[in-house]
DNA sequence: TATATATTCAATAAAATGATTGAATGATAA
DNA sequence: TTATCATTCAATCATTTTATTGAATATATA
């Protein structure tokens, strides 16, 4: 068995891929994409022990997919490079391609669901820029407040039903959330569709969206 | 801990990237994506057991990453989905941003090499038209047989010192391999230059000429 | 049919990974 | 300072992964 630069490549590229070859660590990799966040509430959203997150994120890190920056005593985990994004996009289009499991399960999840095209970020600029829609962030509050859609609402899915009032009943609205797996929009644009409103979801989330160069705002 | 369908979604995520992350299934990847091989043929190229190619292949076939078709007494590997070289892809682009290691051992085997800037698809494709290049392909004589880019010469890297006469010195020469990652279209482009050629090698390899969607010949 | 070849399977042992626990570290606040 | 909080580290055990060996299976050929 050889082990030249050929091998020590392979090596390296192997490493990259076992760091998101745990579900535990890519759902970590899907909030810290969401902004900066400490071990605390990275474990909290990801139902972990700390301790077990903390584990986690520290082979994220030794693989370079996240940074941790020390931030009084919290340390905050961030993606390294938007690149992370692309490379978990195409890991979860392999897996629609290849694995039946995941059409029956984003079948029985999304439920009626997926008859609801997203709209292209094109799109929506493009209308934001008519004055055409209003742009709905459904994720929670935390995240909205890490970074956001330029001109987008905070509306966390939990308080969509009481402040339908807020939401202008006449203009189209664009709910989006943390990525394209995330289902906080669909259920957003659902209930809003029942209510009588013309809505519909953004492609993918914010993520994505800061990383493709859009509007955003952060603090 | 929850086990729902998030849960279920990342998991089977996770069976991709797993499948990817071992150094010797990312070469047979490599290898098979030249076009379907026997068990043998594999194991020899990645220069593992052919026991150990057997099982490792498992694993690719069974995370759905390439397909197995009995051939005779031997069964060849291929691809199963052209999607899984952009995934090949987004990891080394992601191991070569984020690891120093990646541009250490680059920067050491790709010795004065890096200086030579491949030819786009489309490049080339206008200068075959236009009747300027030569292409000349640098792998294997076996792998040229599975199928290779229309009009391109067999010449194996082995080879090309002893047929250096079949060559125009009067034509620029475009050379290929297996893929951004392989060195033979290196070597051949710094040999051909050596001995007064004007040569180039291509932007990645036969594989994703392929995917592209460009002009191939095959049996 | 018997024999050879290609591949897979089953069993094993060594190594790596994952989750939990409790202690240690680093930083803030009283 | 002491107390508190957030995070990491170290140790442990259970589980999984990997490579090797030799046997089993499937196909082709003599």
């Amino acid at each position: 068995m050889s082990t030249g630069p050929k091998q020590a490549l392979y090596a390296e590229f192997a490493l990259i891929a076992k760091a998101c070859a745990h579900p535990h660590r890519l759902e970590l990799l899907e909030h810290v994409a969401q902004g900066p966040m400490s071990v605390e509430m990275l474990a909290e959203r990801a139902g972990l022990s700390v301790a077990n997150a903390s584990q986690h994120l520290r082979q994220l890190r030794e693989a370079g997919l996240v940074i941790a920056t020390r931030d009084g005593k919290f340390v905050r985990y961030g993606l390294a490079d938007e690149a992370v994004l692309d490379l978990l996009a195409e890991v979860s289009r392999v897996a629609e391609r290849r694995r039946a499991e995941v059409t029956r399960v984003v079948s029985g999840y999304f439920d009626q669901l997926d008859a609801m095209e997203p709209i292209s970020r094109d799109e929506l600029e493009a209308r934001v820029r008519a004055g055409l829609v209003t742009v709905i962030d459904v994720r929670p509050r935390e995240e909205y407040a890490l970074g956001h859609v330029a001109g987008a609402l905070c509306v966390p899915l939990a308080e969509l039903d009481a402040r339908l009032a807020e939401l202008d009943p006449a203009q189209e609205i664009v709910a989006y959330c943390r990525g394209t797996w995330c289902v906080l929009s669909f259920e957003a644009v659902a209930r809003l569709r029942d209510r009588g409103f013309k809505a519909w979801r953004l492609e993918a989330g914010y993520p994505e969206w800061r990383a493709a160069g859009r509007p955003c705002e952060t603090l």
